[in-house]
DNA sequence: CATATGATGGACT
DNA sequence: GTCCATCATATGG
């Protein structure tokens, strides 16, 4: 059972932090790769200095859709794959950090690699994660509230004084610098 | 078309 | 921790 939009039409940080150890399905052709989200980065659009949404007008307008929209994000030579939040004209996304493989092997500790293994590109931007058929998002074991750390964000120039990186406690596959 | 930019990753100290 | 290669975007002429 997919997630509804509901699940994402919650505040960013919220949902950053429910979707901590949720499952992501990406299929591929015949096959499905299945991995479980261990780390996850909230932002806002319109007054976060960390995002380049709050100058760049398309990435602007996709934060502000319906929640549940892929947005996928290129930066270096990378993709960075974030689902919107919130309500429609809010501004808020979260940023998928990084992943536990569950039924494949692959690096996916860290938001550029964590796509380059699921071949994710700018294909799915703009995209509806809840009627996607190539990518989708799944309940999945619930995780303890103390497993979840809260921290600050990572690379980011200028960070808002709030913690918006959330990830698993004790997993092996958290991105760290 | 030219150029500036960066939500990275990997190599190195 | 620091340095930097690298390239898809945004923006201006």
């Amino acid at each position: 059972m997919p997630l509804q939009r509901e699940f994402f039409l919650k505040s960013a940080e919220e949902v950053a932090k429910e979707l901590l150890g949720k499952i992501l399905s990406r299929r591929i052709g015949d096959v499905v790769l299945t991995a479980k989200i261990v780390e996850t980065e909230a932002y806002y659009g319109e007054e976060d200095p960390a995002s380049r949404a709050c100058q760049n007008g398309d990435l602007k307008k996709t934060m502000e859709k319906e929640a549940g929209t892929i947005l996928v994000y290129g930066v270096h030579n990378n993709w960075l794959i974030n689902f919107v939040t919130g309500k429609e004209g809010k501004a808020e996304a979260v940023l998928l950090r990084a992943l536990e493989p569950l039924n494949f092997s692959g690096n996916t500790k860290g938001p550029g690699l964590l796509t380059k293994v699921l071949r994710i590109d700018k294909s799915f931007h703009k995209k509806d994660i809840c009627n996607c058929e190539e990518l989708w998002l799944e309940d999945g074991k619930a995780i303890k509230e103390e497993e979840v750390v809260e921290s600050y964000r990572i690379g980011v120039k200028k960070d808002l004084k709030k913690k918006l990186r959330f990830y698993i406690k004790n997993s092996e596959w958290v991105s760290k610098k």
